[in-house]
DNA sequence: CCTGGCACTCCCTTGAGACGAGTGCCAGGA
DNA sequence: TCCTGGCACTCGTCTCAAGGGAGTGCCAGG
């Protein structure tokens, strides 16, 4: 049904769209390509393509356009990879290398993917759930009020206040510290809760009541539902694509608002190994209906720390967006490993 | 010069330009306003406002628009101060009451305003360096490894992770917490380093080694250059008003998504007891100069935490836009305060 | 199966003309 | 002195029609 060279025929259109944002016609196309066939033939094809669906025309004396279904084809079978440049690769690495902490590594890995992407760039902090636990820190507060301090193997620091319903000793505190910090040092975030769950009857009994209530805090608050965080930058790439979005600009900037959204773009197709992309109405995200997300995960070989990606048009430059995610993701990952 | 109908006819121009969007001409705005004159002699007002450069019309037979000076005189003298209603108030008040920690606050806030003036709003985290030290914990990660945690009474609680030269047993650990707790305890940041200063001098002697490396990181990282976090939400209503934005809208993208803009925005103008008002090109940041900034800042009496406010293009609601920082800078003080 | 030719569609631009909102000015009246 | 109605003028916007041009679909011939 489609030959190599309607196939051709749609990976030109693509391309021409994507770099002049115009309608693209048959003679157009037939000049600027070498498929050595005439504009007629190219006419033809462009008929077929049509009727599969994979482009469409504005109007009828326009040019053809990718519909989302074209540009689905475009990025399973026809876009090449394109490696980004050495000055680029040591660009990115001498960046992100010089990071102080978590937030700054975040902050630079949003930075440079937006800049390098010119779309919005969206990057998950490491997730606490499947993050190792380094270190837990219980902090006397007052008399009935505890810090908790949790550190993680990928960096991060999070910390619960707890209001509890008894008072606490500084002895309870210390001893509290012994009980926890073995049980959870090294353990992921998603296994703390079996890890903990005899430890009621493991402790003194003069602990037990206090244990129980920090304990159920610690399984509330950070094991069941850890924040996620996340951080987003460069929407005013979004203004440069202004001819994109005629009316639907509010919608997108509506919904890259809502951390949740967010969280479930990402949080969708975040395994390492592969880029996901989602192109137009594949998004289940309403009022994004109208964009491309390209995510990937990030993270240690099989230990997956959490997802990043950009958001752009679906008229984007795919091949760019693919090996620019995937590449911050690798050195993102590599980094936080070592650190 | 300007008696008071002209001052009147100005107040009506800017009343109906806010509201309408589009130039107001002299026989509209002597329609719908009772200002017992012609049209004629509003004309002829109208041509002394513009003579003062109060107003403008864009091209001859437009009608008039004020410009920043018109703003600015609208609301230095004849705005008058919109109150919010008593449910507007409860809103305000619950809405922010159901915060359980200090993100979930400043959250909130920048949620609330932005709902409220339908514009960008922007809050500031508490100041650290203008927050009293509630507690500094200091954690043993590694044998030259220290993680900082420090608390203070306006809930923040930040982190450092410090790299010793030298190597640090759990012993020396107990002791800073012992000399550096008592001298901070109370202390605001900013008289950290006084508080401070003498400290080496009056420890143990074997101490003071890593007392002095870890003094240096603690005044160096957390004293002199405090992290002063911004939080920023409705960026969609900037789409609102995109008649306003002709091709500005990037320019205003790109300036919120630069931290050190924003704190320079919120950090120009941030006391408690009065709101300030930037209007258009009376702003220092370049490609915020089509806009408005309303800024005041928030915390108990006396001892202000840090800014909040809301920007939106020079035609905004002023008398909301006042009304509704000032609300939320109260609540949230006071919420802090209290907590 | 490809190609050149050809008629047809339809958007977009351009220009002319009408319309109307608004202004500036002036002379007359309170 | 100040307000008012009248009037000529400006100038942006809307409408309409015409023309150009890019592009398509189809067909007959190689």
């Amino acid at each position: 049904m489609l030959d190599d060279r309607k196939l051709e025929v749609l990976r030109a259109i693509v391309e021409d769209f994507v770099s002049t944002n115009e309608p693209v016609g048959s003679k157009a196309l037939a000049g600027r390509h070498p498929l050595g066939v005439s504009p007629a033939t190219v006419r033809n094809d462009m008929a077929a393509l049509e009727d599969e669906g994979y482009i469409t025309h504005p109007h009828t004396s326009a040019g053809r356009i990718p519909t989302d279904r074209g540009y689905r084809l475009f990025v399973d079978r026809l876009s090449s990879v394109k490696p980004l440049s050495g000055a680029e690769r040591r660009a990115i690495q001498t960046f992100l290398e010089g990071a102080v902490d978590l937030d700054d590594v975040v902050h630079r890995s949003v930075r440079l993917l937006s800049q390098l992407t010119q779309q919005v760039a969206v990057v998950q902090y490491p997730s606490l759930s499947r993050s190792e636990v380094r270190h837990l820190e219980i902090v006397h507060l007052a008399p009935n009020r505890l810090l908790l301090v949790l550190i993680t193997d990928s960096g991060r620091v999070e910390q619960r206040v707890l209001e509890l319903p008894a008072v606490v000793t500084e002895d309870d505190v210390v001893q509290l510290r012994q009980v926890f910090g073995p049980r959870l040092h090294g353990t992921k975030l998603v296994d703390a809760a079996r890890a903990l769950e005899d430890l009621p009857d493991a402790a003194p009994a003069s602990l037990r009541p206090v244990l129980t209530s920090v304990l159920s805090v610690v399984l509330t608050t950070l094991v069941e539902k850890p924040e996620e965080r996340i951080s987003i930058g460069g929407t005013a790439n979004l203004t440069r694509h202004a001819l994109d979005f005629p009316q639907t600009l509010r919608p997108v900037l509506e919904a890259l608002e809502e951390q949740v959204v967010l969280l479930k773009l990402i949080g969708e197709a975040n395994d390492p190994t592969t880029v996901h992309v989602k192109i137009g109405e594949e998004n289940s995200v309403e009022g994004l209906r109208s964009t491309s997300v390209v995510t990937v995960g990030y993270g240690r070989e099989g230990a997956p720390y959490a997802g990043l990606g950009v958001l752009g048009p679906t008229r984007m430059d795919y091949a760019t967006s693919i090996s620019s995610v995937r590449a911050v993701a690798r050195y993102v990952g590599d980094l936080l490993a070592g650190a």
